[in-house]
DNA sequence: CAAACATATGAATGGTTGCTCAAGTAATCA
DNA sequence: TGATTACTTGAGCAACCATTCATATGTTTG
């Protein structure tokens, strides 16, 4: 019987459909996998976020140009900046005080397209 | 001369890359399609809807499968159904007592499948 | 070297969000 | 009809997050 080690409440249903659930259960990916995932999703979901990564994905750019392309504090883009580093979506390279930002991932767009293919689904 | 009219600090670099920083500004999408990615991808920022919505490409469940399936609150998973559906991305259908969750559009998969390319490259 | 410039960073803050708890709806069953 | 089952919903709360403000770092320039 399934459910009877279980710490949360549960219906019949899962005694029903324990096939069901178990075939699921074992085509789940490690919960590290997803944890990742959604933490990377994060990361793009915050407008700025967008912004940034779509005009890096034109020009590489610097923190002041980024600044005024959102009409944004220079603070405000480098904070972000920092997660977009961390997320490992973004790298830098210092030309004298300027430090000029760019993709560090090819395929950042190809991750936008499959948003923008649904968005545009929900008319 | 650019950033005149600028609300916000710049610095010289705007002039310098006046140019390149046009571009730009011309081939970003619209204010409100960029806005409407970062809502989206808002909510593949979650690992408990990441989960749900990966069980949810396996097989159609009910609210109480996916609470055992995941070991949380059936309230809780109610919760994020919700936002689910209001972003499109689930749909359900009444059958008695239980209601069953699938997924309401094919391509999340494909959202997913990008996002993984990136955390693999991460190493 | 001091001043100016470009950017980074830490603390503070207001807003958002994910979960819990309690109460509510909706269908079935006895 | 009243009790039970499956699910929803709203309020409340703690944790998180994006921006601001003040300050610090690193580089060039005079």
């Amino acid at each position: 019987m399934i459910g009877k080690t279980l710490s949360v409440e549960t219906c019949d249903c899962n005694v029903i459909h324990e096939d069901i659930v178990n075939k699921v259960k074992g085509q789940m990916p490690p919960e590290e996998t997803l944890y990742d995932l959604a933490e990377l999703f994060k990361v793009f979901g915050d407008s700025t976020r967008i912004k940034i990564l779509w005009a890096l994905d034109e020009a590489e750019l610097c923190v002041c140009d980024i600044a005024f392309l959102l009409n944004m504090t220079q603070s405000a883009i480098s904070h972000q900046l920092r997660a977009l580093k961390q997320a490992k979506l973004v790298k830098n390279r210092r030309e004298g005080k300027v430090i000029y930002y760019s993709l560090d991932d090819e395929h950042v767009k190809r991750i936008f397209e499959q948003g923008l293919i649904h968005i545009r689904e929900e008319k």
